[in-house]
DNA sequence: ATTTTATGTTACCGGATGGTGACATGTCAA
DNA sequence: TTGACATGTCACCATCCGGTAACATAAAAT
């Protein structure tokens, strides 16, 4: 008992779907994106494999609906850069720079599906990365459009290339925050650090000067 | 005839190791790094997989010993920097910098094993992920310091953290390169064309000016 | 010439994988 | 009550995996 559908729990199929989609899930976060099998999902789903293809079809198919599950997985830092930057020194390209390496890392840092996701896109193209790269994507170009308006309240006569910009120190900021899952150390910097973190912002911001 | 070793092919310990390691090479490179297992190198070898056990104990044995072929994989652009950066304009700050972006990238893109290579140091941890990243580690402060040497004869009184801004960069190039494989965009650029890396080395460039 | 040793091959093992056919049973309509 | 259908289980398949024992043979040592 307690069971999420203890009542329910047999014969009915949405709840049945439902417990498989998130074994895929969980699978994913805890376990990597190599593990999520047939067998190894059934098995953690509770439930016996032959249901997973005759619901989905195939393993496509069953992660073509599991990928609806990751819509918002996507961070949206903007809020928080604002507040961030209004909450330590005033507003200014520095504090806006700085705050979005922070926040950004601290957004991809809470979420283990997330990592998880980015690294699976660099070396699989099936459904599910291909719908997460669009969401990306978009949220990215969000985020740019957030800045470069923020940037030109604060500086009207800037002529950054704000989406060159960003993707290099977005781009920057994902590949540290996986790399510190396996190494601790890069370029001397202890990227699992909050100490070696505001370097890097500091870093980065300190970039925003010249304007 | 015409074969690495078609003479000595037979009953020689010496040509069967390179040929197995070579294979692993070759599996990585041009399949992935999932593709590297004891059935598929003895395939691509042309051997018996016993030899591979007679010979290296086991998979991560084979590993260790490919991974010793892997030392100078990683790129020192140091020098390629200097030239980029007195070939079409004086050396400065600016031109310093986007030299390195592009030429990291140029780098990245023409090298498939060291892309491969990264990608796997953010997945598994083992005996060649362990060695490679080390090397690329050393390599990379090498590169750091070289800047830093050059920063600080242009401009004897900066501070700028070049670790931290140069582990950001680096790591945003890497991602970046990476991600070009998979996806053609990232936040609106064409990572896959030279005009998209142009306006992310310029971006990175114009931060410079502050100095 | 004979034995020993190193090199190489064949055939097999247990286990995990993705996938399918046959069967059991709860549910609901006629 | 009876029959149709949806839901779920069990047993099995071929295939791949890493790993090993047994055997064959070329080369070197005696």
């Amino acid at each position: 008992m307690g069971d999420d559908t203890s009542q329910t729990g047999k014969r009915d199929r949405e709840s049945t779907e439902r417990r498989i989609v998130s074994a895929v899930l969980d699978l994913m976060e805890n376990e990597g994106f190599d593990a999520v099998g047939i067998n190894a999902v059934a098995a953690r789903a509770g439930v016996s494999k032959v249901l997973i293809y005759r619901y989905f079809g195939d393993l496509e198919g069953l992660m073509r609906t599991a990928a609806e599950q990751l819509r918002g997985i996507t961070p949206d830092i903007s809020l928080r850069v604002v507040e961030c930057a209004n909450e330590h020194e005033q507003l200014s390209p520095e504090s806006l720079m700085r705050c979005t390496v922070l926040e950004l890392r601290r957004s991809v840092e809470d979420n283990p599906l997330l990592r998880r996701l980015l690294v699976w896109e660099l070396t699989e193209d099936n459904a599910m990365t291909r719908l997460t790269t669009e969401l990306r994507e978009e949220s990215g170009l969000d985020q740019t459009e957030a800045f470069s308006r923020l940037l030109a309240e604060l500086r009207p006569d800037n002529n950054t290339d704000v989406p060159a910009l960003l993707a290099l120190v977005t781009a920057g900021v994902f590949f540290l925050s996986l790399r510190s899952d396996s190494v601790r150390y890069f370029n001397g910097l202890d990227i699992r650090s909050d100490e070696g973190w505001q370097r890097i912002a500091d870093a980065a911001a300190d970039l925003m000067r010249h304007l």
